[in-house]
DNA sequence: GTCTATAAGTCGATAGAC
DNA sequence: GTCTATCGACTTATAGAC
């Protein structure tokens, strides 16, 4: 925003940065997420680090906006709204680091006045608004009971994915790609034969 | 050991610092999960706080321990299984600064090596376990379909009650209680036309 | 039993050399 | 552009006075 000569390079740089804390923490996990431990994964001094970012939470928050942004385009083929949270959910299953990432900083920012509060919230009305259209669609096609209102199939999808990552978290025995097929299968019209046991 | 009248005294005032910080905490919440807070909670120096615990990780975690302990003989009349759930999100909603403390300590006990993960592990594998009997239950009273996997049942209510308050705790607009009995009504036998939206 | 004082460490962030 | 060095504010935990 303020920088004049070096933006393009500085933005590049940026990318270049949250990319490889991606690949790094996707891969190696983290412990704290404090700036000097991500400064020392990305190879930069922490004051190198935040050169690029006017905060630890700004950063933070931007490597997990660079997460949403990379899923959207390697996994987000157009219109495909409940798969793709599977596809999502089953690559989350890879990249633990990842996921404990996202949990932590999502506990944190439940306080308003947190800088990734706002973040959070339009992330959820995002998905909320995505999963409630592809219900619509599910339930058009006859692949979802026409007496249920979207609105609620949205909201318990997210409640459940966020819920079966925090279980996983802790057990990663936990199959959780598996549970929400299931939960979908579930709300199917007609009769349910289950096969057997998820986890 | 030797001094039983010290002894039962330093019990007692454990119990009396975990019954105080359960209800100050509940009441103002709290920033940070920090001794130094906590003991300013319950009008004690850090210091003297930590002359009953040990550590801070097991300071936070017999306070979720006593608030198990507590939800249990309060709302847990016996028998009374999915409905206990549903009394205990209730009352969850009253207490925010109890779910966040709950929320934060769960991620950071998502590494094995940390003095509350067996705490959770245990939990989850007691919900469970609970959940799971309340569901056979009620599939044999017919009030949930017969076709569901009870293991998965119980799985996917805890997932949802996580998942819920973590997007309660974002926007306290949400209704978690209402959610849940649509999920568990959208599992009942034959018909199952809903009413209006939940939040 | 509870305090003050303090040790020993980590944190985010900044200043200034190069 | 990136570093070293450092600041000040925190943290948990301990030692010893009272």
């Amino acid at each position: 925003m303020t920088r004049r000569g070096a933006y393009a390079k500085g933005i590049a740089k940026r990318e270049e940065i949250l990319t490889t804390a991606l690949e790094v923490v996707a891969a190696h996990g983290y412990r704290r997420a404090s700036v000097r431990e991500l400064a020392d994964a990305v190879g930069l001094s922490a004051a190198g680090l935040l050169h690029y970012f006017d905060s630890k939470e700004e950063l933070f928050t931007a490597i997990l906006r660079k997460r949403d942004e990379h899923d959207q385009t390697a996994y987000g083929t157009d219109g495909a709204g409940l798969d793709m949270l599977l596809t999502v959910i089953r690559h989350n299953a890879t990249v633990p680091g990842l996921v404990q990432l996202y949990a932590q900083l999502a506990v944190e920012a439940v306080d308003p006045a947190h800088p990734a509060h706002g973040f959070f919230r339009e992330r959820t009305d995002g998905l909320q608004e995505h999963f409630r259209a592809a219900v619509v669609r599910a339930q058009e096609n006859g692949e979802l009971r026409g007496d249920l209102d979207p609105a609620w199939v949205a909201t318990s999808v997210q409640a459940l994915s966020d819920g079966l990552q925090s279980m996983w978290l802790l057990d990663p025995a936990i199959d959780m790609a598996a549970h929400i097929e299931r939960f979908l299968d579930a709300l199917r019209p007609g009769a349910h034969p289950q096969g057997g046991t998820a986890s």
